[in-house]
This record gives C-alpha cells, sequence and structure tokens, in this order.
DNA sequence: TTGAAAGCGATACCAG
DNA sequence: CTGGTATCGCTTTCAA
C-alpha cells in the first residue's frame, strides 16, 4: 500500500472541502450540479481513489467478507461444484463492491474457535462455504457478526442457501416411474450430511408417491467405500425382487457403481438403470452418458451473496433460508425395466 | 465489524497509557516485565484484539495480499493442481500474520487493468496465479506494488516461482534413454505456455545430451484438441522410423493419448512407452499407471508466500526467480522398446 | 450549498 | 521506562 494521493489534494486542486469532495465521491446529494462535475473532473483527471483504511476506520466496515473452507482451502479447491458456486458469488459482490477474504478454517483459527480475521475486524461476516462441523458452526451461531451458510448445514436457525435435494429426490423417482420402474433402491455414503439426508428424504417419499416398493432395504448407506456398497447392491441385486433402477447420492459414485456394474456383465440402461445426482462432468463423458440432477451452481453464489449483504444492510431482518430448485438432465442411463417390457410388451415405456 | 472494545479500555484498566499498552502488543522492548505481565493478563481477559482499521490506517499496511485468477475464480478452482499451490501459500501467509483477498481478474477490474482492490489500497501486494496475458502482465510489471508471479508467466523480471519444466522435460528423456529408448516424441497443445516452453526445450536437450534422435518431427504441437495431436502421432507412429516411447505435456493428455493408442490396438508399455506430466491424480488410476514428473505443488505455494513476503518488507530486493526442483515417479507406462529388446536379446533392459 | 472540525483506533515520536 | 499527543484518510454532524 503505497502513498497515494489523499481527498485533501483533490479538495485543494477543486478549491473547495474535502467534506464536498467525500459527499460527491459517495453521492450524497446535497453539493450543486457543477461544483460536483468539477470535482468529479478532477478525480479522474488525477486518478483519485478513496482510500479504504481510513474509510474503514470512520464507518466501522470493511466491504470485505470472510470465505471459510473446512478444514482447509485444499480441501475445497479441485472441487468444481464449489468452483462454480464462488463464481456466481464472486460476480454478485464485486458488483455490490465487496471482496472475498479467503482461509481454510484450521488456518484462519489457531488460537480461538473464531477466524482470527474476525476478530480483528478484517471482515464484516463470514461465509461457511460446505459442510463444517456441527461444534464450529454452534461457535458461529453465537456472533452476532452476518454469518452465511452455503451449501452447508442448514438445519440451523441461520441464514443459509441449499439446492433442494428433496425435490431432486423426489424427481428423480418420478422420472423412474414414468420410465415403468417398480423398484429402487439408493446408495448413499454412510456419512452425515444435510442434503444427503434430504436426497434420501425425498426419494423416500418419492417411492411412497408415485407407488413404488418401500421395502426397508430401499437405501443402502452402509459405507464410505464404493467397492463395499457395490457389495451390498450386489447383494440386493442377487436377492429376490431386485431393484430395476440404482439412485447414486453423486454422480461419481453412480458412474463408479456402473463400471462395476458393467464389469459383472449388467448391460446399462438395458439391464438396470442408473442415476445420478449433482450434474459433475464425468455425467456427459461417461458410458453411457448418466441422466441426474443439476444445480444451478452460480445461482446458489449469487443468492447467497444478496443473502449476506441483505443481512449486513438490515442486521434483524428474519434469518432466511432459501432452498434452490434443481432441474432432471435425461441423458442414457435409464429405460424401462427389462422385466416390465417383458411381462407387458405392448406397455407404453415399449411403444416408444 | 460490530463495536469491539479499544486499546483505550486496555489501557484504562491497566492504568496506563495507550501508548504502553501498543507497546506491550506489538514487542517493542522498552516496557517493564511487570507493566507487560499486568497488560497482558488484561488483554487475555477482556478477549481485547487489536483493530485492523486503525492499524492500517496508522502503518498503511493492511497484511492482505490480493489473489488474482485469470479470468475468473471459477476457472481456475475446480483445478487440483492450484489447490496445493494454494495450500503451500496460505498456509505460510497464515503464519506470518497475511491473508488472501480472492478475486478473478475480470470481475476485479472492471474500469482500470488494476484491479480496484488494489487502487483502493486493500492490499499491501499482489499474486498472479496461474498464466496471464501479457498485455496484464505488462500493466501490474509497471507498479511498485509488491508483485508475485506464481507459476505464471516467468519470463518477466518480476519474483516468480515456477517449477523447473526445463530439468523435467531432461529428466524424462533421461528416463527413457536408461530404459533404452533410441526415438522419443513430444506431444504439447499448440497454446502459447512458458512452463511448456522449458519442458520442450528441456526435451529436446534431453534428446542431444543422451543420444536419440533428433529429427525435426520429435515434437508434436500442432493442435489444441487431442484428437489431432492423436492424428499426427499416428501419422509418425506408422511412417518410418517410428517413435518407441511417447512424452505428453501433462497427464491427462498422455492418458487420452493411452486410451486411444489402445483402442487401435497397441499395448502400453509393451509395444510404446508412453509418460505424462504433473502428476495428477489420474496418473495413478490409469491404465496403465502413468510415469510422470512431479511437481511439489504445496512447496511451490510456500515458496512464493517467502518470496512475496521478503519483496514488501525490503523492497529494493533484487528480483528473485524461484525454479522448484521436479521429480521423476516410475510408475508402470514405460519399458525397453520392443525393437529393442529383440534386436539385442541380451542387453540390459531385458535381463530384468 | 458549503466548510470547519470531531473522531474512528492505532502507532510512534519525543519529552519527561 | 512511561505517557501525551500528532497523525494516518475518511465520513459526518453542525453551523454558516
Amino acid at each position: 500500500m503505497p502513498d497515494r494521493l489523499s481527498i485533501f489534494e483533490v479538495a485543494k486542486q477543486a478549491n473547495c472541502s474535502i467534506a464536498t469532495v467525500s459527499n460527491v465521491l459517495n453521492n450524497k446529494g446535497r453539493v450543486s450540479a457543477q461544483k460536483r462535475k468539477d470535482i468529479m473532473k478532477i478525480v479522474t483527471a488525477v486518478g483519485y481513489r478513496v482510500n479504504s483504511a481510513g474509510r474503514n476506520l470512520r464507518m466501522k466496515r470493511t466491504e470485505i467478507f470472510g470465505l471459510l473452507f473446512y478444514p482447509s482451502c485444499a480441501e475445497i479447491f479441485g472441487n468444481p461444484f464449489y468452483a462454480e458456486v464462488m463464481g456466481g458469488l464472486e460476480r454478485r459482490l464485486t458488483q455490490a463492491g465487496y471482496h472475498l477474504l479467503l482461509a481454510g478454517y484450521e488456518a484462519a483459527t489457531s488460537t480461538s474457535p473464531i477466524p482470527d480475521f474476525l476478530r480483528t475486524g478484517k471482515v464484516d461476516g463470514i461465509i461457511l462455504l460446505g459442510r463444517f462441523p456441527t461444534e464450529i458452526i454452534r461457535s458461529f451461531s453465537r456472533l452476532k457478526t452476518p454469518l452465511l451458510l452455503l451449501d452447508s448445514n442448514a438445519e440451523w436457525p441461520l441464514d443459509s442457501v441449499v439446492s433442494d435435494g428433496f425435490s431432486g429426490g423426489v424427481q428423480l423417482v418420478r422420472h423412474l416411474a414414468e420410465k415403468g420402474h417398480k423398484r429402487a433402491v439408493m446408495l448413499a455414503y454412510a456419512w452425515e450430511d444435510y442434503n444427503i439426508d434430504l436426497r434420501i428424504q425425498g426419494f423416500r417419499t418419492g417411492l411412497r408417491e408415485f407407488g413404488l416398493d418401500e421395502g426397508a432395504h430401499s437405501v443402502i448407506r452402509t459405507s464410505l467405500s464404493h467397492s463395499d456398497l457395490y457389495r451390498d447392491l450386489k447383494a440386493r441385486l442377487d436377492g429376490e425382487n431386485p431393484p430395476t433402477a440404482i439412485v447414486a447420492v453423486n454422480d461419481t459414485l453412480a458412474v463408479a457403481l456402473m463400471s462395476m456394474l458393467q464389469a459383472d456383465g449388467y448391460d446399462i440402461p438395458g439391464d438396470i438403470s442408473v442415476v445420478g445426482y449433482d450434474d459433475e462432468k464425468i455425467a456427459q463423458t461417461s458410458t453411457p452418458p448418466l441422466t441426474t440432477m443439476r444445480v444451478n451452481r452460480p445461482e446458489l453464489g449469487r443468492a447467497g451473496a444478496e443473502l449476506i449483504l441483505e443481512r449486513t444492510s438490515v442486521p434483524k431482518s428474519p434469518v432466511a433460508k432459501i432452498r434452490l430448485p434443481v432441474e432432471l438432465v435425461e441423458r442414457e442411463s435409464v429405460a424401462a425395466p427389462r422385466v416390465l417390457a417383458a411381462a407387458w410388451p405392448d406397455s407404453r415405456p415399449v411403444e416408444e
């Protein structure tokens, strides 16, 4: 931050007081049109930009939000999902004159559970991107600082934006039902996650709503490992009344399951249909291309920006919890179930 | 940034002046041990943290660096390479009490080619991560602000850290030569890139140094598309004196080439050896696992942090350009060339 | 419509 | 060793 010219310099050249310059710069109305024009000309001529340090001190506002990842930046970069979320977030914030201070939770909080940059007043609020441990959210929830949970633990009474996993789960089942499926199984990682829970609830609700089998074993959530999950899936497929469709909790899992199924001789979607979730890149290039749910990721960021900006300007407004709609993307991993095709050769799915 | 207690409060409780409190907080020596202890006790008791705004104004220093991506954050997040670089960068900066302000170039620079957050003094320096258009680097190079090019255009007389692509190119050829290869071809995207140029120069130097064929066509850099590059490679393989080894400019390309080769009936490494570059994740899971060059990515970030911190404290120190060593990772995509094995059945590579 | 001056919270000089 | 005070650059109140 080298020495730059100050508001005094502008005032001197414009033959007026710094108060007037400030008023012009901040669009306070009470300056004559002529004076405003003169001052603006000088401002552009000398390339004056307001000094943030002075402004921050006076306004008690930095126009910076802290963006916190858990545990570290490295964990979350490299995730294309967040990349796009951040795109939307950054665009809207920049437009509002705000910036993002970046930190992994662990790096930011060497001493207290509250990040240093918050305690020293370097930021006006904090955005938690992605899932955080409950303990940490609890600490933050006690703060009076503007706080946003973005694609995070939305079960807290805090401003939050998440995608509507519930609706996504329901939509996927509806799609399968429309194709004629009667038995579907959902696979998810055995991993505490609010949005995953929503997807599963949506799936279950869908089963009920569209008249699919709701057996006790319609959700497999037994492990963190693809191969374990596949083992349990295989047991279902080899048992009585095997499912004709698989709902994977995300595309990565879906693709992994597909290749293990194919290695075991299954044809997809001929023998069994598979759907994913998130519309990751891999969903387009997998064999076959994967039917999945798309989340409007930039919109997730944009909505989040809106929320924390609002919270900053009106601290006492009621908590806002946004669930963003999701959209089915039909590709080639779903077909009518074979058993159905055999049993009712002239039913709708086969006519096509 | 809510109201927090100020240094006056601490001074009052400690029965001393704010000057003394400041001295204690900043470890200026001239305070008695007793007073220092008293003051520290109160500081911790009331949880006082210095207010950045006041400090910034007085010190003309924000302890924030701007981290700039081109063109946008979204382009660069989702790249695991940078994720790890940022890990190292963040760790070192945090340790030094610095933070990172995040921005995509386009978002940050709506009006002038110099980002707004720099012009308003929100940052003490700027880190350019990844390649930028020449024009933009030129604008930055005129600034007197600390500037760091991180894994970027190192041809400028500016502080920079890059991995040693030249050495990497040489090392790969040495490895191939040791395996008995006599003819190798390198494939790269037809795309201006400083580090790629280095890799190619290293490759060429290696050919010379280790006595491999240096035909005019030892580098194929004809296109941006994998399939175009493969077409040109195929022409070489089908021509006279085909290469027995392929050096791809990165692992993604290497893996793409491998699968196209395999689709055309080549056995890797039986018929032809392939090496990649960067040790991306895919290099471990490809078939066969890929021999490649590894860059110590966190170290790239850490070294960059060191450089810009140094530049900040000693603005006039000479320009520092760091080339980080790279390391060969041997996997299973390289074998002795078949022709050699046939011609000299008892030569070293075959004895093994 | 304009300007003088207070004050945001900290650091650092200089006098005691 | 300690403290009074000027100062950083800006916004805002209040008086003219």
